[in-house]
DNA sequence: GCTACATTAAGCAGATATACCTAAAATCAG
DNA sequence: CTGATTTTAGGTATATCTGCTTAATGTAGC
């Protein structure tokens, strides 16, 4: 059985030997290389292939965010698992954006760790929990409203119909022809909108549909 | 110290009693409360007023997530924990939306289950990692395409800025004024951007816009 | 039964947006 | 310098959308 391949990219030694002797502990895992900075990090990437990356944000020169998209722009197959002590939220959603599998806090055990490194090996990702809070408060609209916006308190079912295709661009008739409804139907239907919504314009309605989550981008041919 | 209080729902009691036995050897968890469908759930949360809400997704009548989110907008202050064999996108998310804390799998073992109920418990988020996988994913705009679509590579500055505008809802004249220009420029550079993005309205090019992240929904007021 | 709202539809006027055309000044790469 | 692109803007015409009003039907709640 190949072992996994790990790069570890930290700009303390100290850290580095930590790391290292936690996964050399491991039968299955074997530490290919140890990058002091970012642009390091990168150009072992390309050199020894690894499976992982453990990356820490705070790097001289170019920094782990840095790093991780051009690591994943390069060589997408590498998982990046980010080692870091802050946990911004700049940093956090940036991270993720560049494509990071994975993002634990230096708090961690080292057990932990070693689990983290098969979880990201094997495609999956993992986050810490205060990160996890973190992402999942973006998926929470109005975290401080008792009342949670939903359409349906706002919006009629065959109101949530239109909505919806005028989210995918399409015109009042082609709405009409395809919920088999009349021209004018279709505009009484988006006018109700505009009122309970106190929108003006069919953009405005579709970038609060958007923002609400009442209709997600995924959606979206 | 005050032990964690602890709701249990699922249908099958047979995995009630498991997870209970496992919790009660946690000297700080205390099981307060079963329920074998989503309605019970709802209800005893008002009644035990439990710290953590371990929640299965398929329950008869009152599912997991309609149960999730009426304990969430009844009783903000309990986390709920949803523990699923499911892992499929649409339960994940709309469970994530409905302000679960948590989403384990059922193949977790019990020491995890006790980890997850205290970061639960203490604030914070635990997603199992196959989750974490779908959840991230939702961060990564382009995953397959090797070069990420730039708006710089199709639309230049300009037109940029007058899509910026449009996405917030603005009519051509608010652009115009906004931006000290003519009308019929700001007319002139959405036919561009309508040519150069393939579509042939307003709305399909906003969405575009924020879909390849162009604009992100949080720069909309 | 009455009230409220959803769904359907229409008339009419006016506002907006889009298509297709030309064109001048500025900038930039070859 | 020359050609391409950007930014600016106008002309003309049509398409589409939006506001305001009315109204018939059906459904749900008091």
């Amino acid at each position: 059985m190949p072992k996994i391949k790990i790069l570890i990219a930290d700009d303390h030694a100290v850290v580095r030997d930590g790391t290292r002797q936690i996964l050399a502990q491991e039968p299955d895992m074997d530490v290919v290389g140890e990058a002091a900075d970012g642009a390091d990090a990168i150009r072992l990437a390309g050199i020894v292939k690894p499976d992982v990356a453990i990356i820490d944000i705070a790097m001289p020169g170019v920094d782990g965010i840095e790093a991780t998209k051009q690591i994943k722009a390069k060589y997408p197959a590498i998982a990046v698992l980010i080692l870091s002590a802050y946990d911004d939220d700049q940093f956090v959603f940036s991270l993720l954006e560049a494509g990071a599998a994975g993002y634990l806090l230096k708090s961690v055990r080292g057990r932990e760790l070693v689990d983290a490194v098969r979880q990201v090996y094997g495609g999956e990702s993992v986050l810490h929990p205060s990160i996890a809070r973190k992402v999942l408060n973006r998926f929470v609209p109005a975290p401080g409203k008792s009342s949670v916006k939903k359409p349906t308190d706002m919006l009629s079912e065959r109101e949530i119909e239109v909505l919806k295709l005028a989210t995918r661009g399409l015109s009042n008739q082609d709405i009409a022809d395809e919920l088999c409804l009349s021209l004018r139907t279709v505009q009484a239907h988006l006018g109700h909108i505009f009122n309970k919504l106190q929108v003006s314009s069919r953009t405005e309605a579709v970038v609060r549909a958007l923002k609400e989550g009442w209709v997600t981008l995924e959606d979206i041919p």
